[in-house]
RNA sequence: GGCCUCAUCGUCUAGCCUGGCUUAGGACACCACCCUUUCAAGGUGGCUACAGGGGUUCAAAUCCCCUUGGGGUCACCA
């Protein structure tokens, strides 16, 4: 492991949203390259946008950076993170840095003011498009306008942004991941380094930062590629270090889209419009605001909205972010090991491993240099291959919390006892901590709610056949009465001896499904004796009664 | 469209830099069978890829060129 003391590296997000998927990437290849390297990994928010930031949003951030195990040496304070002698780590109050090295470039002739509207930009913009042309700004713009008038404007308050007069000729990129890209001269304009609010551009702000807080090596994704140049003319104007850069390869979705935050309300909107609806679904958002969003492709619902939109519209939501991951009961280790794994590996067949290997073995040269298609369903694998290897303590203690923050109600209507049955029996085969009580809902339900669900199987598996399942529950709730050890095992021995009189013993199925269907009102649950003893004698039994009478008069 | 960039199974990838050890390895998915009390889980086996075309070389997935295809970017968003 190479260890160097300097070297300081930053994740540095816009506190727009939630974290998703791809710039938790971000944050961990950046965390654990410091990390391995005895390094200083900071956190620096990127508030600069007036019209996008939101307290809340970073707060959000970090506690999903906090709870995938990615902890900040400097960076907003936050349970025992942060902190630092560069501060402060929210671009947004260190508007008098920014100016200071804005108006030495103004002075030294490197940066102008430029008083073109935005209606103005976007007419060359068009023009631009139409001759299938990049746009660039044109700089003669700026030069027709003298000195004398660019202080009477300012004077007078006249809106003004400050342009960087790019230097004519190549700019040639070092990358450690992709090599070498060289951006022919032109390639970059005068771009605008502050805007009419007075705020930096993230171009700008980025520059002066990664400086001042002595980042030596920056690594994100290649979106950014092209920005690079503009970061390292800006860099040269300004005298300052060049750090090393790593652009990682995007994550898509496995249709090969980009991944985004908007994909939800992509899907909801999809969904809506070939339900032609025009109307808000019951219990979802009002008329106002449901037609607003379905009419701007740019609009997101906020998180309970979207659920109940989902709800309504009976669809599953794709998970994007890291809080979504964390809801569907995803462990935060296999999270990390999965995102690390799209886009780097260790090099031989290894696939499995946890941070520490991470930051022990992570270095730039096996980074993939193609975008990646995130498969939730390797995820789901990985993720249940981790669960069966936790011990039972572990994951009863993980399934407890996620139940109290995710299913409260859940959690209340169940004894400690069941829990731990219901835990026993769910452990080798939970694919995700949320399954247990998305699969086990009809624990929850009172004796008197459950229903039964109205399909051709849970017909099949009362009325089918001769005697039919409501026969074999009327002799079944007479064994079941007689059990006096109420354990999953009690129970099974019992039925299997009258299985055997009865002359069933092979044929077990004609039992455990309408007992099965009899109890839970479906034809899906944990095995039938650990259902049983999960769900206690008493109840079982009156659900029995009630479905012989549900069922008395269905029966053709 | 300009510029930049990338290219191995359906997907994530190993191998490529330092050409022969590769009838291209692993994982997930898929298919078949087994187990089975539903759904899962588990077991065994199987299918599947070097984008195409030219070079260079005794030898190319590996080096070079072209084509094709993909991606990024072209904001007073980051």
């Amino acid at each position: 492991m190479t260890h160097t003391p300097s070297l300081r590296t930053r994740f540095a997000p816009s506190p727009s949203g939630h974290l998703h998927v791809g710039g938790a990437r971000t944050a961990l290849f950046n965390w654990a390259y410091a990390h391995g390297r005895g390094g200083k990994f900071i956190l620096r928010i990127e508030d600069t946008d007036q019209k996008r930031s939101s307290d809340a949003a970073s707060v959000g951030f970090l506690k999903d950076l906090k709870w995938l195990g990615i902890d900040w040496n400097e960076g907003p304070e936050f349970e025992g993170c942060g902190g630092g002698d560069f501060g402060s780590y929210f671009q947004s109050e260190r508007l008098d840095i920014y100016n200071k090295f804005l108006e030495q470039l103004v002075q030294q002739g490197k940066a102008y003011y430029a008083f073109d509207t935005t209606a103005e930009l976007d007419v060359a913009r068009k023009e631009s498009k139409s001759r299938n042309e990049a746009y660039r700004y044109d700089r003669s713009r700026a030069d027709a306008i003298s000195p004398e008038q660019v202080q009477a404007w300012l004077k007078e308050g006249k809106p003004a942004v400050i342009r960087f007069k790019t230097p004519a000729g190549a700019i040639t990129i070092h990358d450690e991941i992709l090599g070498d890209a060289t951006l022919p001269a032109g390639e970059v304009d005068d771009f605008v380094i502050r805007k009419a609010d007075g705020f930096p551009t993230y171009h700008f702000a980025v520059v002066v930062d990664d400086e001042l807080m002595g980042v030596t090596t920056v690594l994100r994704a290649q979106e950014h590629f092209n920005n690079t140049a503009k970061h390292i003319v800006l860099q040269d104007a300004l005298g300052f270090r060049r750090p090393t850069y790593g652009h990682l390869p995007l994550i898509f979705n496995p249709d090969g889209s980009k991944m985004s935050k908007r994909d939800k309300d992509k899907l909801l909107r999809k969904t809506a419009q070939d339900k032609k609806l025009t109307a808000p679904p019951a219990n979802t958002v009002d008329a106002t605001r449901f037609s607003a969003w379905l009419g701007d492709k740019n609009s997101q619902l906020d998180f309970a909205e979207a659920t109940a939109m989902a709800t309504a519209l009976n669809i599953e939501l794709p998970e994007i972010n890291v809080d979504d991951f964390r809801r569907s009961g995803y462990l935060p280790q296999v999270m990390c090991n999965f995102l690390a794994l799209n886009g780097w590996g260790p090099g031989n067949d290894l696939e499995k491993f946890d941070n520490a290997f991470l930051c022990a073995n992570f270095a730039l040269d096996r980074v993939q240099k193609t975008a990646a298609k995130f498969d939730r369903v390797k995820l789901l694998a990985f993720n249940l291959d981790a669960i069966q290897k936790l011990s039972r303590e572990a994951f009863s203690g993980l399934v407890k919390a996620h139940g109290e923050i995710y299913h409260p109600e859940f959690m209340k209507k169940i004894t400690a006892a069941q829990f731990d049955l219901l835990v026993a029996a769910s452990h080798e085969r939970s694919k995700t901590l949320d399954e247990l009580f998305r699969g086990n809902r009809w624990l929850a339900l009172g004796d008197e709610e459950l229903t039964w669900e109205k399909s051709k199987q849970v017909e099949k598996a009362l009325l089918a056949g001769t005697p039919s399942g409501l026969d074999r529950l009327k002799e079944l709730r007479g064994v079941l009465e007689a059990v006096e050890t109420w354990t999953p095992a009690g129970i099974e021995e019992s039925i299997r001896q009258w299985a055997t009189t009865a002359g069933l013993a092979e044929q077990i199925g004609q039992i455990a499904q309408p007992l099965r269907v009899g109890v839970t009102g479906s034809t899906v649950s944990p095995p039938i004796f650990d259902t049983l003893a999960i769900l206690g004698k008493s109840s079982s039994l009156r659900r029995i009664d009630r479905c012989l009478q549900d069922f008395a008069t269905a029966k053709t």
